[in-house]
DNA sequence: GTCTATAGATTGATAGAC
DNA sequence: GTCTATCAATCTATAGAC
């Protein structure tokens, strides 16, 4: 299989090509999460999707490229994340979606969080025009959607750009610290620890800032 | 100068050692925060000291093992700071305290607190067996002393395990992610900024589980 | 104890058959 | 497009002079 159109799958050339890739970048975003870029060699790559080491080199021509699709890759889903923060929300609709949505992240994305840490820990040699434009625009409008819910007497007066590095690191943590996590606990969390967790870090963290969180449910 | 006692400090053989130790251990962490384990080479470390490669294997036979001494200096740094947080204070000076200990932490120690992030990120390889029995003891002390304090009244009733992580993640982004958030504020938070961010901190996550903050002077 | 030179192993990347 | 074989560069670690 592999050459003609009379596989399972459509499979013209393009679309193979797109499979392939996808192949490599989850198996990629696997092993630089695990061992960080100067950690992980390609072998180690090629084996986790069972290609031989030349082929991603057919497919990126070389590791750098690579690790940048890769961390490209998250970012994008990263800012899906980012607009379920509505700045036409009240405070309490808008933190808890964001904060849910963030949780849930964290739980389904674990190796794209790691990465993400990995990059800005390492000072984001990839990223950092991402750092300065896009991720530097989207706060400063979330930074000034809080002020005016400080202003309008919704929330306590607080540091907006404090509480969301608070909310980010709460909720990455359970994704980047997930190995410490899983030992104190002896075992993944279920899905009641899950919800129980992310109940708990909206509860704190609304309270935190005068808000009455609603039922979780 | 080197081999004889006539220098500026006393200079016994063994004083000479540790001195010597300790230089390469700062420059260790410094780099493994920067790279990670497998993006840290013997060489760069010895630059940044500048003492030649030679004398690194001769101090610490190799790379793990130096590695290792590096980890263990911040996990001792680690415990000294866990002793803050004092099981006999009433919840409002235990966390304050702790949470404010975290945070110079993160100030002072930023490389190491780096290097602890990478290596429970790449599954602990290393301080797994910290992880198992030293920090589960901690942990687990503490979490009966919140759970006291949720059964006396004191603080409102949450799962106390994931008010650990929530102290845990906050204080620590602030060494972890430095990168970004220096980004985002045009440079190196100042003094000022330092304690309003601990001030937060400390305010949403007391105010977070039912506890009026006292003021921070 | 300190340093230079180098061995031995690993890795990113490519050439070339199929 | 896929795979095997291999080159060139890099890195850990050590030998041996001083």
């Amino acid at each position: 299989m592999g050459q003609t159109e009379g596989g399972e799958k459509p499979g013209t050339r393009a679309e193979m090509r797109e499979e392939t890739e996808r192949l490599i970048l989850d198996a990629a975003e696997e092993v630089f999460a695990e061992s960080g870029f100067g950690g992980a060699t390609m072998q180690a790559i090629a084996d986790a999707c069972g290609l031989p080491k030349a082929n991603l080199h057919y497919y990126f021509s070389n590791k750098e490229k690579l690790y940048r699709r890769v961390v490209e890759r998250i970012f994008t889903i990263w800012l899906e994340a980012a607009g379920s923060f509505e700045t036409s929300a009240t405070p309490d609709v808008a933190l808890r979606r964001y904060i849910t949505r963030k949780m849930q992240l964290s739980r389904e994305h674990r190796f794209g969080s790691k990465v993400w840490a990995n990059e800005v820990m390492h000072g984001a040699p990839i990223i950092q025009d991402y750092l300065e434009t896009t991720l530097r625009r989207w706060t400063e409008t979330r930074i000034a959607v809080i002020q005016g819910w400080i202003d309008a007497g919704h929330i306590r007066p607080i540091n907006p750009r404090w509480l969301m590095y608070t909310i980010w690191a709460t909720t990455q943590h359970y994704a980047d610290f997930a190995h410490q996590i899983e030992t104190l606990n002896d075992g993944p969390l279920d899905e009641a620890q899950w919800q129980d967790a992310t109940e708990t870090v909206c509860g704190i963290l609304l309270r935190g800032i005068g808000i009455d969180p609603g039922t979780g449910a």
